[in-house]
DNA sequence: CTGCGCTTGTGACATCGTGCACAAGTCGGT
DNA sequence: ACCGACTTGTGCACGATGTCACAAGCGCAG
């Protein structure tokens, strides 16, 4: 029973999370741990993490529990977080750059192979030891980099254009931090991270 | 039909997505829209559309549409935007002064009114007019403000610790970004942007 | 005033996601 | 070797979410 259908992005999200909580688990040196102390703990629920690993096979042990070091390296494997990804990032306003130090800043499988402004004061600039590049050149440059994922952290106006600069550039999957409404286009994987819309879920609440 | 039961996150996080997209329209000078004209140009689903409205009321006029300046100002109504909401940010790394650049620099019903930060050398300087804090002050400064909403742009390992502070605060919302569970408190709306997992979700359908 | 074309609002239905409860299975003690 | 305590993995039921199709309603033309 490996991956036989496709994964929902909920349970898939929530793998990630488990991940998390199980490196967490690693620091505090704790070796085993039951679906009902982890869940207890995080606060998350204990038959919906045993559902969820349950589509990829079974890792644990039934009276015992999981043993975390051994969970959380197949989870790292699954999520395929033990190969390196190369990202492209396009936009180096300050959300840009900031996530651009975060992703450099650490051991993460993630690493920036190229970046991008329009504005030519910061083109020939660098970051870290990266070369920004110009915005209109993201058909000529990607290709030549390994880029995978491109983060798109361009004002709503310009994420358009860019988006499609990037599809067309063979970039496989975008990370979309504009807070607009993309026309996806089907053979790349697209996600929003949308701040404001959140905020204004928060808002909501505040008002009634 | 006004609003008896809790509105669903997806439900409300679409019509701010409307909104958006209304707005857009009334830019490009469009003054009627169908839902289905609506729905094709924005590629979105026209009788979900209908559904998250109809739970509000009746905004459209049949055979018509809707006028695009009347909906959009019953939404802004609607989901509280036509009030300012006082922000607090915590955590001023590079991030956290992003997220405050970004939403001092425009007209969205959203101010900040309080920064904090741990870092000695940051405090007492100012972020636009604003002098941040030290973290350990949240207790005594938020309630002299007349903040609703705290950002908590702080690293992982410190989050939990802000986050209980701020609710004893009488913070009524925390938008989270750090990397990490919250243990939440009841009283206290909470919802957390984590573009770490996002990420690690593409590069789960690349690795496969 | 009547009829026609169009669009909304909505009930019925299908699909998806989650909680519950228990059979299957494992470990340690005797 | 067996028993009992415990936990996983899973079938089932329920609730939430989205799609479809149509009746109700509106405006315009004649």
């Amino acid at each position: 029973m490996t991956e036989p259908a496709e994964i929902s992005s909920l349970t898939l999200n929530r793998l990630s999370l488990y991940l998390r909580c199980l490196r967490q688990l690693q620091d505090a040196g704790t070796t085993h741990v039951s679906s009902g102390q982890f869940a207890q703990h995080f606060e998350l629920s204990a038959s919906l993490m045993r559902k969820d690993l349950a589509h990829f096979g079974e890792f644990g042990i039934r009276g015992t529990g999981y043993r975390v070091d051994d969970l959380a390296a197949r989870l790292t494997t699954l999520l395929g977080l033990d190969r390196i990804h190369n990202l492209a990032v396009v936009g180096m306003g300050s959300l840009g750059s900031a996530l651009a130090r975060y992703l450099s800043f650490n051991d993460k499988p993630f690493r920036i192979v190229a970046a991008f402004d329009v504005d030519g004061r910061k083109v020939g600039h660098k970051i870290g030891h990266l070369v920004i590049h110009h915005s209109r050149d993201i058909p000529e440059v990607i290709p030549q980099t390994e880029a995978q994922i491109a983060v798109l952290s361009v004002p709503a106006s310009a994420a358009q254009q860019c988006y499609e600069d990037l599809t067309v550039s063979g970039i496989e999957a975008v990370l979309n931090f504009a807070p607009t409404q993309l026309k996806q286009h089907p053979a790349v994987r697209t996600k929003s991270v949308d701040f404001q819309i959140n905020l204004e879920e928060l808002a909501y609440f505040l008002s009634s």
